[in-house]
DNA sequence: CATGAATGAGCTTTCATTCAT
DNA sequence: AATGAATGAAAGCTCATTCAT
């Protein structure tokens, strides 16, 4: 077989319809969602013929991961991006949870897909990427900490545990995410400068 | 149509029947996921045939909400009687916190099978479960507002808004749950601890 | 999943359908041959679903073997009463060889549906049945073998390789089986005639 | 179209890259069989692409037409050069029946390629190879019976039916080359060497 | 109350072939 | 002469559901 995969080379006209697949794929993930996003529903969205898909993904396991990690390198930037513009700690964190909270308000349908793919595919021995610990660091979760510890380590934060805040920010930016009564009654500015407050509260020395 | 179902009255025999299944429902749930818990999957685990599951429930989808329904209410049970058992706010939010995260650790079967449902499980238009902001509300969240406005009301606590500072306790207890590198480096004692501390901060009047 | 397979214990009625099915995969393989012999083509034949053949037979190997048992059993049957009915080697001899003809002419379609499974199943590890040694005697070849022996034995057969000259004449008989122009210009009883006098004369002490 | 096909006259580098197309088609035939012997497996054997295959060959069809021809060519010469070196009829089967024999220990690829061609292959009316009745003549039976026949009027050998014995040793010569318990318990000379003494039996005058 | 039997719709994947370049 | 890109058709298989018994 010639085909052409994750992993090879690639012309640049095969770049171009793999990124046509994977954008339909997003878009169809979105819309109904992973089980319905049949190989037909997602052709039929980019409005080729399912053998095309075929023809660049070595298979349909192939394709999602490819689609999952080009949406996690998309949130990634745009959230780094926006940190890294910053210079304080405080800055940086406030960035970070601004930049979160406004992914999801920005690209509602990446993060839709996102979370259909993280929470329907799974490994070939059946196990859930959700319960999966990325061998590899999590950007994200890791430009966090390095945040909160610069924080502290320039005396600009007080004493916490710097894993457990990080994960409380995490989830705390999560939960509006997920939580559809939230998000639909609070908009995202007035959230993110309410968890901006807390979490301050919660780093700043005495 | 003679078919129990979900919002009829059951005879004895057909409500355990109908646990049964639930039972082997939340079992096959846990150990291959949504996707592959199909019918004959759940009948083999429960060791009847599949007609009977079609007898008992209208059909999948009333299975599975059905199942849902019994998990949230598991899970309800269990943090509210652990946290109605204490008497002052602040002791009150410990123990929802701790209760919280301790369910994750006693029962992980049903936390799964939870997650599992959440995530894949569609209303007839298609909607995801875990975008449907529940018409009825969710006790274990009007439950934590309800001790942070108490303890708010009691002096005990200081300034703060409610609902966010509500969801960001929340999010952080989801995290532990979701984030596989967390909860399989910090044992649940430790996190809930932790959290406890953190959030105590941020209530406490200065 | 409660499927009925191959090794397990059936009902009268399954196993009347799974006679039906086998029945229509030899007509299919003897009409259009292994490859175009596709679970459509044979439910098809037999007029019930596909699905219906998937819930008999575990997968399409699964029928194959299953077939190939079949005509495998029926042959030898009916080639071993035949041959058994003798009591001399010389006669067993020729009623072996007579049989063996015969059972090509008078059902030549299970002796091409034989055929096509024979030179086109293959294991799982891609081995195609006509290469493998079968594990278990194959009770035509060992009855031909023990014919021969008894015939040295009771001193009416003379010296001789008993393997090889069993390999000629079985070779001599698939000869007739396979070669069109054979077995449509030379009819079934001169050739089997002309083979036992052909192989009598190498039995014959001299 | 000005497709270079297999009764067209070819240019000198046409005729070379058919070969090498040929030579991948029967390693593949070889390595996994008729069925999974795909255009592109066949073209990434020959590291080549598909299309190419199409523009050297009509179709499917053609190719494996012409690699028998190819096969059957190689095959008859081999044996036939062998045996038109000898000169006396005896010496003449001898030399038949140890070449035919000794062509499949000495190229089994080549003879594997030949079985997968010869009882997968069909025409276009679906009427599989192994069933023609070959409108040319085949040249290796044609030149087992003529030297059979020329015996027989030298008064070197007896009287026997010349086709039922032709037939006879071409089915004992090909019983080795399909019978793996045989021929992997039994060297191809040692066989070969029994075959002629067997046969030396039938056709020597009494 | 319980089951085995049966189906239609849908799934992913492979294939030979075509065509523009 | 050679290729990458593309397709329509067909394959085997799984599934939720229905129905007669």
């Amino acid at each position: 077989m010639t085909h052409k995969k994750t992993d090879e080379k690639k012309s640049f006209i095969s770049e171009a319809r793999r990124s046509q697949i994977v954008e339909a794929a997003i878009m169809t993930l979105d819309e109904i969602g992973y089980i319905h996003a049949s190989m037909a529903q997602i052709a039929k969205k980019a409005g080729i013929s399912t053998a095309l898909i075929s023809y660049h993904f070595r298979d349909k396991k192939d394709l999602m991961d490819y689609t999952l990690l080009m949406l996690l390198s998309d949130m990634s930037s745009y959230v780094l991006e926006r940190t890294q513009a910053m210079v304080t700690p405080r800055d940086k964190l406030r960035a970070y949870i601004e930049a979160s909270i406004g992914y999801h308000a920005d690209k509602p349908t990446y993060n839709v897909a996102l979370i259909e793919i993280l929470f329907h595919a799974r490994t070939a021995d059946n196990v859930p990427y959700y319960k999966l610990d990325d061998d590899e660091e999590n950007p994200l979760e890791s430009e966090l900490q390095q945040i909160l510890l610069a924080g502290q380590e320039k005396k600009e934060f007080g004493a916490f545990n710097v894993r457990v805040l990080a994960s409380a920010i995490r989830g705390a930016i999560d939960e509006y995410v997920f939580n559809r009564k939230l998000n639909s009654t609070i908009d995202p500015q007035s959230y993110s400068s309410e968890l901006v407050n807390l979490f301050y509260r919660v780093v700043t020395r005495d």
